[in-house]
DNA sequence: CAGGCGTTCCCGCTGAATGGGAGTCGTGCC
DNA sequence: GGCACGACTCCCATTCAGCGGGAACGCCTG
């Protein structure tokens, strides 16, 4: 930029001042959004200004800057998720209704797991998870699904580098999180008792496409005691339909 | 800019870039970009590219230029509305369940029903909306509960303005749109057949906040003939319940 | 093999973006 | 009441980042 002492570009700084937004933080001021993003106070002022101005961005009544609809509705739209998604929906709402839990489903998305739905019943029980939220490939039945069926150089890059422990058991030993992921392979399903949350198992099944490579997790969180073979026997029937209705025949 | 011919600022740039993708124009060439967003060849490459690399935008096998999950998941985490779809979703999908046809959730933006959700059962008929969606406010269910509780100056320049002809049945005389609004108001409630889509018919009711004044509109598109009385009772126990949700007490 | 198209690279020009600083308004504390 | 602080707006001289025309490359297709 022109006079810029931080040395980048105009986009840069709007991606920095759209990220000072967390999934708890939503709305701020405009000086805190201008010291998160590490800009000079009158910068971020016209900058933010000009994104409100574009609808990026908006005002609420204390003038606290917020999310725009304007971006959301630009996002949803057009992203290739979407389609992912809408395909998957009806056959998650029979998931949910059957099974009464947690449903979900997640992407494989820098080395992480993002969830792209979730749904829960009124009385579902404790879930972490949420939506455009997102869990390690280590530690969450969604991302082992995921991991497992990643390209050898990711999954090489999991295994070598610190694995979180995020409860007690969470799977941090590289040879047990090899032996877990080989074992996903053959039998297309995970079971992960605890491992993100203790009260919990998370299970979850792929969703494949055309060649067979795996696009997408479909997953449940259920009580830590109860019977999972329900579950995946609906997650494995959703998988199946929602591959189909993405025209995927094989 | 410096040295734009165009005169606008870095930010018009982008958000007129983001809006060459359309629901039905997902993916596009740089070149196709540049054109649509009447910016020159080598500019709109250098744009997109650096917004490819901030991961707002992405390029798939082809090399065609998609949205990025970066900003959907930005867009998702943080929006407004999110709040109101977490809250609502467990209640639309039991709507869903009861009454077996798409359930939606919309709210005003910009003098147009935005859909921000939509639930489908495999079975349902046939329904125009989509996520992220729009409709007039005098051609839809939920746009007309929308308008009814919209401010005075917005009903107005609504009522002035040349109001679409969707179908056959869509209200297009300001007197009769009237009189329909006001006895939206004194029901709570609207049935309208045929006026988004000939062989469907909307049923809507609104979604409050503590102080009264209406926030969002639920929903159900049912088969042209069908009963109306169940699906409205079903959607106004999920507004109340959406209500209470979102720690509104009246 | 020529012509069209998407894309990348180059480069001199320049005016838009930059950010320091001063000023305004509102709020909360002493 | 007065003082301090923070959010925000306005102003303006400086300057370099963005700009876009054009050339060149690679890849289709007819």
């Amino acid at each position: 930029m022109a006079n810029s002492l931080s040395g980048d570009s105009v986009t840069d700084r709007l991606v920095r001042i759209l990220e000072t937004f967390t999934p708890t933080r939503t709305a701020q001021t405009t000086a805190d959004i201008g010291r998160r993003a590490g800009l000079p106070s009158s910068s971020a002022h016209r900058i933010v200004n000009e994104l409100v101005d574009a609808g990026l961005l908006e005002r609420d009544d204390e003038r606290r800057v917020r999310i725009g609809m304007r971006l959301w509705e630009l996002a949803t739209r057009s992203s290739h998720a979407l389609r992912l998604r809408q395909a998957a929906l009806p056959y998650m709402e029979r998931v949910q209704q059957r099974v009464r839990e947690h449903t979900q489903l997640a992407i494989l998305e820098q080395d992480e797991a993002l969830f792209l739905e979730r749904l829960s019943a009124p009385d579902s029980g404790a879930n972490i998870t949420r939506v455009a939220g997102r869990l390690p490939l280590h530690a969450s039945s969604s991302g082992l699904v995921l991991l497992a069926f990643a390209p050898h150089d990711l999954q090489e890059r999991v295994l070598a580098g610190p694995l979180a422990r995020v409860t007690a058991d969470t799977i941090v030993d590289p040879a047990a999180l090899r032996r877990t992921l080989a074992e996903i392979r053959t039998l297309g399903r995970v079971v992960a008792p605890g491992y993100v949350d203790e009260v919990s198992t998370g299970v979850a099944v792929p969703v494949r496409d055309e060649t067979g490579a795996v696009i997408a997790a479909l997953s449940a969180v259920l009580p830590r005691d109860a019977e999972t073979q329900f579950a995946l026997v609906e997650l494995h029937r959703a998988a199946r339909d929602t591959e189909r209705a993405l025209g995927f025949r094989r």
